[in-house]
DNA sequence: CAAAATTCCTGACTGC
DNA sequence: TGCAGTCAGGAATTTT
């Protein structure tokens, strides 16, 4: 399932080839993947014939700028991956949805099993309307997440992403303060934080010595200060090892490789194995319909 | 208004 | 072996 650190892997993978490369078409072949367009001839017109200009991402979103002033959006969802291919004849993988061919060469897959994800052109709001950002997102300083909502106002609505935008910790305080929602809830609000889910909640929650449950206004400013550095800490480690890629073997990168981030996970997935730190054995529950991980004694 | 439940979907897994 | 049932989860939508 990808977060923020496969969606950042996946990213550099392809800002690496894919920058100044004119797309020459795009066949689809599950209309679902382009949903929030009428028609697939739609999401076609707006691509074939243009070439990329950059590779960014804001929270799990992949946001490729082309150079008719569009941007391709790209959102994983469970289960989707960007492959590269040389050509037509590699032999596409079950649920390949849309296959981008590239005028210089070279196909790119988007493959889904569970069809959560999707792919839109988001068309540049005209010059001089004012695109509503986030509350959340207009309490960063600095980065490229403001401009990337001003030019995509479908993502507007994201909080504060952990690397585009950037958020001391007083400003994170005052995030957490203006609520009385258990912690897990807010990590994984898109709308306050952009680009955290289950697996990492979960990690940050521990590293932060922190229950998931825990009202997020109860919290003393050192909680506050350790949860805003794990927020930082444990998603900077997962993209350097690649993110993480579970027993399912689900998440690669474009290449076909697989992430190793789970080798450090202390939680997740590990119900009834003991802490790394305590040795009492980590525990599962359900919170709104999501497995939780947390050590009982680690984190209160 | 916010929070919880529901929906979309397929593959992996469980129990009989 | 096969089949029905369950679970997994991001985010938009609906219900409470």
């Amino acid at each position: 399932m990808p977060e923020l650190p496969e969606v950042e892997t996946v990213r550099a993978s392809l800002a690496r080839d894919l920058v100044g490369r004119k797309v020459k078409s795009v066949v689809l072949t599950n209309g679902r993947v382009v949903r929030r367009h009428k028609t697939a001839k739609d999401f076609r017109t707006l691509i074939e014939g243009h070439a990329i200009k950059s590779v960014d991402r804001l929270g799990k979103n992949l946001v490729l700028a082309l150079d008719n002033g569009t941007h391709l959006v790209i959102h994983l969802g469970m289960s989707g991956q960007l492959l590269r291919a040389q050509g037509p004849k590699d032999p596409k993988p079950k649920h390949t949805h849309a296959v981008f061919t590239f005028s210089q060469g070279g196909e790119l897959r988007f493959v889904d099993p569970r069809t959560f994800g999707e792919m839109y052109v988001s068309i540049p709001p005209p010059e001089g309307s004012e695109v509503e950002i986030s509350k959340f997102a207009r309490l960063s300083i600095g980065g490229d997440g403001l401009g990337i909502r001003k030019a995509v106002p479908e993502l507007a609505h994201l909080g504060i992403d952990p690397f585009e935008d950037q958020i001391g910790w007083d400003r994170f305080a005052a995030i957490l303060r203006s609520r009385s929602t258990p912690l897990k809830a807010v990590l994984t609000d898109q709308d306050i934080i952009a680009g955290i889910g289950n697996i990492y909640a979960d990690e940050i929650l521990f590293g932060a010595g922190l229950r998931f449950d825990r009202p997020s206004e109860s919290l003393s400013t050192i909680e506050i200060r350790r949860l805003h550095r794990a927020i930082s800490e444990i998603l900077t480690e997962a993209i350097k090892y690649g993110g993480s890629t579970l027993d399912d073997e689900q998440f690669v990168d474009p290449d076909g490789k697989p992430g190793t981030y789970q080798q450090f996970h202390q939680v997740y997935n590990r119900e009834g194995q003991a802490c790394y730190q305590c040795r009492q054995p980590i525990v599962r529950e359900v919170f709104r319909g999501r497995s939780t991980f947390y050590c009982p004694k680690c984190q209160s």
